[in-house]
DNA sequence: AATTAGCACTCGGTGTCGTTGAGTGCTAAT
DNA sequence: ATTAGCACTCAACGACACCGAGTGCTAATT
């Protein structure tokens, strides 16, 4: 690829910062203005000219000013963008926002997003501490009348699920006993995602007394421990997005896009790298080719396990809302590990 | 009020059904086709022409067809509706998509408004069973490490919920003991919206022993009875808003309003009756002047407690959409008191 | 060789104007 | 009270001209 001498570069992120803040494509004589480049309008008009040749710029039509393109986004991102480290103002937004949940982990990635949501104007998407390494901790019958009892699950990065479950039969100690039992036997220290109702009717069986009683106090365990293992992606501040011109008409189908949990599963889905910045076509659906995403993961104790991120249109504050993802995401690893710790 | 004859009548249904069906305003002649009706298209037009005068109906401009006013909705659905019963169909749907959540009366309200929305393709709002007469049914504190805890609320309508806690001193059985000591004499039997950081305290100055150790737990308890008593209000469905071309613009208004909790709260307020429909104006709210709002309570075990419903155009299907909130409650508040039942 | 002034050109956006047609309101006949 | 007939209204649509921001190109300048 040919390198850009200096004063293209200069042109290139002032379009890209441009066209970010005003939404409108931007002409030779507003960027002059609005850079204090030294040079005149034709000057300028020959650099976007060859940058739209390169691929970087784009243009609506022939009388109109330039576009980044998507290849021009993605070279500012990666070499011209200048503040990486979150300001101080975003830092205080994002600290104040979350200070209140710190004690519960699902509660902390709820707030997170919205905070999220709120600062970036986008839409976020969270998703609470899970995969494989989410073992089952700890499980509580909790007793409340003859025939109803509540059940709560604890896994070992601090998701917390209960329910009410009701019996046919009257819930008697013998019973309950014989349930901690199973519990201890089976499913403590197991991955979330392992129990499932095949699993359990073997272990059930093969434990004496009253298997039909257990029924319903199994079923709900398993109830419990799915709902746990495929964790559920919050989404926050989906409204945010119609207030994006450039979405138009457009809108309506996106939304409905994000509300569909498979898809969005795959978005969230990152590689190796700690923060996964992806623009436009870059993601592989159609939906959101008019879109960024930006996600990050955070980890708890060690293990990679949680994302939180962005979605907005290309046309996003890169500079602001990138450095506000990570700070994010780390807080928000940080803050789970020091909750969990003994 | 002047009362409209037989064909007057005939007219204004088949107007209102009509534009419901097609969004189109409608003329004469094809009033006439869709009806059957055996007169011309001029005396139809003189009946119309006097619907418009008695403000039943309204022209968009003087070559147009005719459109409902809200006066004429309200009529359609006070005095000409056919059906008050709900259809086989939509009965089947009903139970068919909320029986997996029978058990547990947080999850069944989930899942209400989010097969509601389906049903209707309009927004639902779903409140969980409160008020003043739900109470502190039971606490439980269940030691985790050292320095943690869960916390679990159970309420007399069967609300529950959970989290953790961090303490700062370690969490001896001293401690624990005291906690029930207090949860007993202060909290339990009273109304969750009764208890707060400032009544708590007192209590907790009133005990001896370390008061110290036990604030955080105090504050998550009542963090915890906070969000139990204010108990949110469940949006559902809001994209299905964004599909009706007669919001245009507003849509984005519309969401914006509807993620805001203070008119939710406002608009979810019924009156006296088991279930409201609030047609256009007859909602207090500027942003609603286009929407229709069908809210209906169910009961939990007698007491009237939570609320479902719908929010969608002017231009809904009042005749399927209303016995499926009528149903729907009922059959929520009966799953919900058997789930509860001793 | 790079920059710049000057200028003709392009093309989306906007406003005007006439046409079209669905649907009405009115009048006179039934 | 109903209906046939007819003139009238007005949103929607397309054609057309005009405006102006912004370009691309050329020739002059540094």
């Amino acid at each position: 690829m040919a390198e850009l001498n200096e004063r293209k570069k200069q042109i290139l992120a002032a379009v890209v910062e441009q066209f970010i803040k005003t939404g409108e494509p931007v002409g030779s004589k507003e960027l002059i203005a609005c850079t204090g480049l030294k040079v005149s309008s034709a000057t300028v008009r020959n650099d976007m000219s060859e940058l739209v040749a390169l691929g970087y710029l784009e243009q609506p039509h022939t009388s109109a000013g330039r576009v980044p393109s998507q290849k021009g986004y993605r070279y500012y991102v990666d070499h011209l963008m200048k503040s990486r480290e979150i300001d101080e103002l975003n830092r205080r937004l994002i600290d104040a926002g979350i200070s209140s949940a710190a004690g519960d982990p699902e509660r902390l990635i709820t707030r997170a997003g919205e905070v999220l949501a709120d600062l970036t104007k986008c839409a976020s998407i969270s998703k609470a501490p899970g995969g494989d390494s989410m073992l089952i901790r700890k499980i509580e019958l909790v007793p409340i009348g003859i025939h109803t009892a509540m059940l709560v699950l604890l896994t070992s990065n601090g998701i917390l699920k209960s329910r009410l479950c009701r019996l046919d039969a009257p819930l008697t100690s013998k019973l309950c006993e014989e349930f901690y039992n199973i519990v201890q036997a089976a499913i403590l220290g197991k991955p979330a995602s392992e129990i499932n109702v095949a699993s359990m009717q073997t272990v059930a069986a093969s434990v004496d007394g009253d298997s039909f009683a257990m029924l319903p106090l199994m079923a709900a365990v398993c109830e419990l421990a799915r709902s746990t293992a495929q964790s559920r992606i919050l989404l926050g501040g989906s409204s945010n997005l119609l207030g994006h011109k450039e979405y138009g008409a457009q809108a309506a189908e996106l939304l409905e896009f994000l509300n569909k949990s498979e898809p969005i599963t795959e978005v969230m889905r990152g590689g190796a790298r700690p923060i996964e910045i992806r623009i436009g076509r870059e993601n592989l659906y159609r939906q959101l080719e008019n879109s960024s995403v930006i996600v990050a993961k955070y980890s708890v104790s060690g293990d990679d396990t949680g994302t939180i991120g962005v979605i907005g249109p290309t046309r996003m504050d890169y500079e602001r809302i990138i450095p506000s993802v990570r700070y994010l995401t780390d807080l928000v690893g940080r803050l789970i590990t020091q909750a969990l710790e003994e």
